[in-house]
RNA sequence: GCGUCGGUGGUAGAGCGGUCAAUUACAACAGACUGUAAAUCUGUCGCCUUCGGGCUACGUAGGUUCAAAUCCUACCCGACGCA
């Protein structure tokens, strides 16, 4: 049933987890590591599509409580699915909503993000035991599912992991993530092992419901190869992957993919198109910041039928790479891991070496729109007064559109005088930076010199 | 020339006797941003400071008052009206 998608580990680096691969999904290839590019609401703010392909993205990644919430899955269903709505040919992923959970929840109005920085993790203090300590928030947690107040209108919505999935198969992205809950680390251990006994048990019902989903597609798709066959040539033709996402390849794949059972040339309804497309769905592994948590939660997550992993959870800074690690050394290594929400550059780097597979991040694509633009040296804030007359490059060296064009003058202009084009420029140099970033390690992967590679950008990139 | 209204910090514009170094917005300066509640948010924004406070400020010059950006007088400037 999923011959469409499947990981193959190239090279690995020698003594770590690290590995470079390639990840076959029914709209072409991922050569990992990878980063995900997100597009929540199924655009990636302020940049079109083909500015994503020529600036070296292969995949993004959607949300599931978003869409659900606007313009609807079963509109997106009906639009034909989430790629040709959005019109993003590539490889596509979304979000559960479970990352929702947190923000929305605990997260809600304080100062917790992703990532929580803290000089030293034992000085997180674990300040609640239970899920209701009377702030105001969005999301309430309960056992079987999550309710969410509408961050748009106030409405109430119920969202369990039968619910999550169904919209996922609705949207149809390649990979579909289990509906999990992501806490945040200042939460003491007694409600860590309660939310993950439920994220666990929430990946099963993910897990199951998911299955359903598929069988029914089975079904309906051999169904159309009965109707199908005796009709034409009957000539079935066998579904290959597409090794780019160029427009040509992507009318053949569609075809191909579509094909099963179907003649070439045909025209596909939307509904049909969807039903043909098998989805891969990724497990995902919490646990806060106890190695005992951690573990436990590779092993059981690791051990179901799922086709890939996450890692989710808010980390203090510290306590990343030892969580990351912890659960990758017990992870089947023959399935891709997804570092959910991860993009600092001294992070991607962490999460390779330590057999990370893919990234995902709305960092970069944000601080853009903010103004904040990497560069091989470190991050500059182009809205600083320095730059106002500044006619030099952005980040010398660099091969994208914004800087073969535009001066650090002309960006200072375009954010002072808040023309949008600036976060569109800004948001295409920093994903091309990120993106191949990670595309160099994984050519340096390739090229046995992954180490090298780390050490030499980390020397010249300082954070702060 | 007469009359009316008005002149406040980089700008616009509150305040109309003490709680005013002066609301607010914008601009300016800096910071933050990691499965997007985000083209967002935070801080600073007269000068000096041992951070207690000190000094100079609301067109200019006088005056009234314990106390004036706020009241009075003259002058300068602006807008509008009448000549």
């Amino acid at each position: 049933m999923k011959k469409e998608f499947n990981f193959k580990i190239e090279k690995k680096i020698p003594n770590f987890l690290g590995r470079a691969g390639v990840i076959s999904t029914p709209h072409g290839d991922i050569l990992t590591p990878s980063f995900v590019v997100v597009g929540t609401k199924g655009t990636v703010k302020s940049v079109i599509p083909e500015q994503l392909i020529n600036n070296g993205v292969q995949v993004t990644l959607a949300n599931t409580y978003h869409l659900y919430l606007q313009p609807g899955d079963e509109l997106i269903k009906e639009a034909g699915g989430l790629h040709k709505f959005m019109n993003w040919k590539g490889p596509l992923m979304t979000d559960s909503g479970g990352f929702q959970v947190f923000s929305l929840g605990v997260a809600y109005g304080k100062e917790i993000s992703k990532v929580v920085t803290v000089t030293d993790p034992s000085l997180l203090i674990s300040e609640r035991s239970s899920v209701d300590d009377g702030a105001p928030r969005l999301a309430t947690i309960g056992n079987d599912g999550v309710s969410f107040r509408s961050h748009i209108d106030g409405s109430l919505h119920y969202i369990t992991p039968e619910k999550s999935i169904e919209i996922q198969h609705n949207l149809g992205a390649d990979i579909i993530f289990a509906f999990d809950e992501c806490t945040s680390p200042t939460e003491n251990n007694r409600y860590q092992e309660e939310a993950l006994s439920r994220t666990h048990a929430w990946a099963k019902r993910s897990l199951i419901k998911h299955k359903e989903l598929e069988n029914i597609k089975e079904d309906k798709a051999s169904q159309k190869i009965l109707e199908v066959q005796p009709l034409g040539e009957s000539e079935v033709v066998p579904l290959k992957i597409p090794a780019s996402i160029t427009e040509e390849s992507e009318d053949v794949a569609h075809s191909q993919v579509l094909g099963r059972g179907r003649t070439r040339g045909q025209t596909s309804s939307p509904e049909q198109h969807l039903q043909a497309l098998p989805q891969a769905l990724f497990g995902i592994v919490q646990g806060g910041r106890s190695e005992i948590l951690r573990k436990k939660s590779a092993e059981v997550i690791g051990s179901m039928d799922f086709d890939g992993f996450g890692i989710g959870g808010s980390f203090a800074k510290e306590d990343m790479s030892t969580a990351v690690k912890w659960v990758n050394e017990i992870l089947p290594e023959e399935k891709p891991r997804h570092l959910l929400g991860i993009g600092e550059p001294e992070d991607l780097f962490m999460g390779v070496e330590n057999g990370v597979d893919l990234f995902d991040c709305v960092g970069p694509t944000r601080i853009a729109r903010n103004g904040t633009m990497f560069t091989k040296n470190g991050k500059i804030n182009i809205l600083n007064a320095k730059f106002v007359k500044d006619f030099g490059l952005i980040d010398e060296g660099c091969e994208c559109y914004t800087c073969k064009s535009y001066t650090r003058a002309y960006m200072s202009h375009l954010f002072r005088a808040k023309e949008m084009i600036g976060a569109t420029l800004a948001s295409i140099h920093n994903i091309y930076f990120i993106t191949k970033l990670v595309a160099d390690m994984r050519q340096s992967i390739l090229d046995g010199t992954f180490v090298e590679y780390k050490n030499t950008f980390l020397q010249n990139y300082k954070s702060r």
